[in-house]
DNA sequence: GACGGGTATGGAATCGTTTCCAAAGCCTGG
DNA sequence: CCAGGCTTTGGAAACGATTCCATACCCGTC
């Protein structure tokens, strides 16, 4: 008996209320001057309509959607996550939706979800890109809204990126490393599948490099290894450096996924942390406190910057067209996973160095 | 110089191609008949044109957006963000877009997602209920499909749900940790902020007795406690129960939250895992292998039931119908956080694990 | 040579809104 | 009493697609 056989229209809440279509559209929208005995009439035939206006005709009317697109890489990866339920809070104080996808890092799959979007008209993208210029500068032609998060795109200085200062995190952590007395600090570092683009990656590796550099030490190149994205490659990548370098007593892994296979691969190796190998990495998850010891690492701000870059897409229009970076801060946040190095006379943490 | 001032339209591509725009439309939709010679010049108006169909307008003449709401509690939680690329892969397969918002549990918020989504006139939503039925029957009412996943609502038999075999679950973990000698388990259990449903939470308490009861033990009320959700109700309850109960040898988690809560709190206390308390928890989490021993955990297949869930709202109208609940099973991953009661005779408390 | 059957094609209606514009009603002041 | 200015209202034209229906054409057959 409820089950209208089709959802009543802005037509059928006319009819009932007996007014024109235009004055129901007034009342329900706020705009313009409507009686008060029609306002009510027409709110009336509403409710017992259990009218709900169309997004879809309002949409082609009005030519905006009320959505925005967001590309990650992956939905699973706690950093994305993050960044998405950024993005979510703000989106919803603006009232806008949000419509997912996961690119997985595929240039391919990424051009076709830009298409996609393109054809949802939406009103904005907001993606942490996978590298490749061409599908977003075709949105851009398309008239598109687009900032970035997490990592910018070489070549593309008109769209605006929010970013965490990475190369300040890195260099916190190796000077946070190097303080403590290690020598020979490895880097898990990150490589993609062969695109030449440098966002992130390049930036942790050259602040890794720059840091070292400063504090007088030469970086040696067989310390510095780069993984493909995945937790295959991730552990194997660790192992081979654990393997290949038992001299090293630091490592700092660039990514959680590579914390994750540092921590598994001394575990397996039977080396203790910190008393063997200290382990700091970039990026907080959850995990690092509940890891024996808890894991030292570089938080990044992945609500923020979600919420930052929805703040910059739909209502900084200024800042859009500047499309000069923001960058928001990191921090260190120390736990148990670093001490100074086997070799150093006076296990305990805090001790005098002898130089 | 190629910034177009307006989105090409399939009215531009006719008279580009010289053609009528029901043909145009036939060629690029592929049905109906259209000589090649024709097809090929509309083909490339609209290459030159760089046309991109608009959504809205096919949408609103075909009454199908190709585009789902999935609404889950919490973007950030591991379980759901497996479940949501679950529904993503899924989704892309069969061209369907996907629509995301977070409830937070909370019932107002989620009844005003649905309401927004009803706007939008999404093909269906797949949802982590809250509990409240109102607004899902609204929702169904608006000709809106419905497919619950991870969790069920009482009094809304009428939709259909993907859930995880938690009882057999937890009836596992309990079987295996009273097959290991433990005689008083406590359990981790969950509570909402008061609404009168039961899905999950009841569920796996209710399984937790019975299969206690089954082995001839009477459940010690006092050991069963219940978390509202959010980790510090979380680690209250858990450090309470630690606390009040010393003479617990194991602890069942009923969520990974809890899980995590009792890991932290057994540290605290310098309780060694399992030496002295064995803990299990419900939903494996990347993290459980990271700790240190290894958490034993019952996995849920979320990734799977995402899928599933998606696959029930799309392609299985069928099943739709009779609304019979899809069960996945789930699986006890056995690690090294149980071992024997501490008081019991011939196990070495210190070193030997039953592995 | 007319007819029937098929293929290609374009016009126009339709989906559900918003919004422009004109008209109708009512009041006020000259 | 009427001109002119409000307020309130409804009709109709978009927005951009799909699709029904009619038409035009071609061809083979009787």
């Amino acid at each position: 008996m409820t089950a209208s056989r089709r959802a009543a229209t802005i037509k059928d809440v006319a009819r009932r209320a007996g007014v024109g279509v235009a004055t129901v559209s007034r009342v329900l929208s706020g705009s313009g001057a409507v009686s008060e005995t029609t306002r009510e009439r027409v709110l009336r035939a509403a409710r017992e309509l259990e009218y709900r206006p169309s997004a879809l005709g309002r949409s082609l009317k009005t030519q905006r959607t009320g959505t925005i697109g967001l590309v990650v890489p992956e939905v699973t990866d706690p950093f994305c996550a993050e960044l998405a339920a950024g993005v979510l809070a703000c989106a919803r104080t603006l009232g806008e939706h949000v419509l997912l996808d996961a690119s997985h890092d595929d240039p391919a799959r990424e051009v076709e979800i830009i298409d996609r979007l393109v054809e949802q008209r939406v009103d904005g993208v907001i993606a942490v890109p996978s590298g490749e210029p061409a599908g977003w500068r075709a949105a851009v032609r398309a008239g598109v809204a687009v900032v970035f998060a997490d990592r910018a795109v070489a070549g593309l200085p008109e769209i605006p990126a929010v970013l965490a200062d990475d190369a300040a995190g890195v260099r916190s952590a190796v000077e946070y490393l190097a303080g403590l007395g290690h020598r020979r600090i490895g880097l898990l570092g990150t490589t993609t599948t062969g695109q030449p683009y440098r966002g992130d990656p390049g930036v942790r590796e050259e602040a890794f490099r720059a840091t070292l550099a400063d504090r007088g030490l030469t970086p040696d190149e067989d310390l510095l290894v780069r993984a493909r994205p995945g937790r295959d490659s991730a552990f194997a990548t660790a192992a081979g450096l654990f393997q290949r370098r038992p001299d090293m007593t630091a490592v700092l892994a660039a990514t959680h996924l590579l914390g994750e296979a540092a921590v598994l691969v001394a575990r397996e190796l039977d080396l203790r942390i910190p008393g063997d190998v200290s382990i700091a990495m970039v990026d907080d998850v959850p995990w690092a406190e509940l890891c024996d010891p808890p894991l030292t690492a570089v938080a990044r701000p992945g609500r923020d910057m979600g919420y930052r870059a929805c703040e910059v897409l739909l209502r900084d229009p200024a800042r859009r067209e500047r499309g000069r970076p923001v960058v928001l801060p990191t921090e260190l946040l120390i736990r148990g996973s670093c001490g100074p190095p086997a070799g150093m006379p006076g296990a305990a943490p805090r001790s005098a160095r002898t130089r």
